[in-house]
DNA sequence: TTGTACGCGTTATCAT
DNA sequence: ATGATAACGCGTACAA
């Protein structure tokens, strides 16, 4: 290493850290060697054994192109991903495959968002003692959990459209989740025999098609409620395409609070804080890996009412 | 370690490892002993540095949030992480902060796809000799390149329209970056004095204000070429919102073959080969991180002619 | 087949 | 302010 060529040895490393004071000649002739050498800083996997720690943290969303296509996983992931990053942490996208097992990271975020669970090596990860942060996930022994207050939010958005004289009411829901059963359950706080239209990916085109065949068939509702935006946004669109005015002949609701760029409309929804759930998700990660104990977070919802309900 | 609890010392290392052969009842012993002490096999920190490799490959894609909302880019990214996914190695996000020079990386994907070049730390990778595969970007020396014929597809597009008789042609373009500039210049072979309506996002919405503002004052054209197809989507709902049909009023046209839902027709656009330009890179990248030489690749496209452009 | 010994490149502790 | 030394935990060449 530098150590040989310029003087001294171990005096490089804190030349390089800046853990401890060095004299300003020793760290130029250190510096000096290092560069006619063409080393270039510590070795970072040296390093991590040494320190015990790797720099970099996993987040599991499963399948990667699904993940990401819900307008609510990006400004999370954004977060996340700007927070740790400026404590030097990396984040390192784990897919539902295996391998990640033996890559050395300092913590897991299992981040579940709408999407099925169980397919973490959660026992893998709590073995070799990795810290673990769950995001809006069925509820694991000796992790973090950082929620959101799915079922009030759905509850509160219910008893607007209870106060606005609905009573035949329709759910579209998402896959099966810790998210999607906490919301029907709200739901169903305020309107017990909802009717399930049935399930679907957050997705415009899936929402339209599944809203379709029920339109078909038993248009006896006056509202739809979809467990995201996105959704809502292709029940609109769909009821439109049939000639139906909403919210004069039908109301439609979601969740999330992103935006919908198809619509005109203001959508009736219940605003997530998505972008304070990345940050809070990170400064659990980073407080987890600090070895601090770290309290399970509820962050509030709010909501929003906008012009696609109005009175059945 | 676990050695000292068993019987045999480093035997165990062989017995998880299995590089060479270990007779059964002394394996079983060591996995007994490994469960019984709490165990759960080799440190990936220590693994790392006695192999010098950290089995995570970085991917710099800019601003997360904006790189995954072009649709393009989300096939790229869950092919590149599949391949490497299935050699063990894991993802790492690298927004466009810092930090990420302490990391170590076996590798790095500079994937720009249309977004600004230079601001990668292209020095720091350089001279620790980590491995360089640029997607679509600029000429570096030392890189690996996988690139799309931007240039040659945009030409073809162009020549389609200059055979359906349109002579006055507008352009929406990307932001500036390789792939714009190429496209563009592909576009020009055949319309050299096109009218260039100004540069946004991959963004309905923008695009949509971009050309609605185009529409107010020039209208003179009989095609509008795009460098996405989100971007052409955009134009088409924005020509439809104003009474003009397309393609009888109006030809549009695209660039990527993504999926858009938004509309009822097919896009004419080039489609570009995104799944297989994924698992090239991470080919490229499992190969140069394997001390192989790679040449630099260029994917072909293919021009998908729709229902989005007629006579002019 | 199994055990011994060394080195990977740091950083932290301790002494100078 | 600087230098020596130990240890992080593993893989592997070599010896038994």
């Amino acid at each position: 290493m530098a150590a040989a060529a310029g003087v001294s040895l171990s005096t490089a490393s804190l030349a390089f850290s800046g853990n401890k004071p060095v004299s300003e000649p020793t760290r130029a002739r250190v510096l000096a060697a290092a560069s006619s050498l063409g080393y270039s800083g510590p070795n970072p996997l040296a390093r991590n054994l040494r320190q015990g720690r790797s720099g970099v943290v996993g987040i599991a969303v499963g399948q990667l192109s699904t993940a990401f296509r819900d307008p609510a996983a990006l400004p999370m992931l954004d977060a996340v991903s700007e927070v740790l990053g400026s404590a030097g942490m990396g984040l390192l996208l784990m897919g539902d495959d295996e391998g990640h097992a033996r890559l050395p990271l300092d913590a897991v975020i299992y981040d579940v968002c709408g999407r099925e669970d169980g397919w973490l090596p959660y026992d893998d990860l709590v073995a070799r003692d990795v810290p673990l942060v769950v995001v809006e996930g069925p509820a694991w022994p000796g992790t973090t959990f950082i929620d959101v207050e799915h079922r009030a939010g759905s509850a509160a958005l219910a008893a607007h459209l209870h106060d606005l004289g609905h009573r035949r009411v329709a759910l579209v829901t998402l896959e099966q989740s810790h998210p999607q059963r906490e919301r029907e359950a709200g739901t169903r706080e305020v309107f017990p025999d909802l009717h399930v239209v049935g399930e679907c990916a957050s997705d415009l085109a899936a929402a339209q098609e599944l809203v379709s065949a029920f339109l078909d068939t038993s248009p006896d509702v006056t509202a739809i409620v979809c467990q995201s935006d996105v959704q809502a946004a292709g029940v609109v669109l769909e009821a439109r395409r049939r000639g139906l005015s909403v919210p004069g002949d039908l109301s439609v609701a979601g969740f999330d609070g992103v935006p919908t760029p198809w619509l005109d409309l203001t959508l009736t929804t219940v605003v997530q804080p998505i972008a304070e759930k990345g940050r809070t998700t990170a400064h659990a990660v980073l407080a987890r890996i600090a070895g601090e104990h770290v309290d399970d977070v509820v962050l509030p919802v709010e909501l929003r009412i906008g012009d696609s309900t109005g009175p059945a």
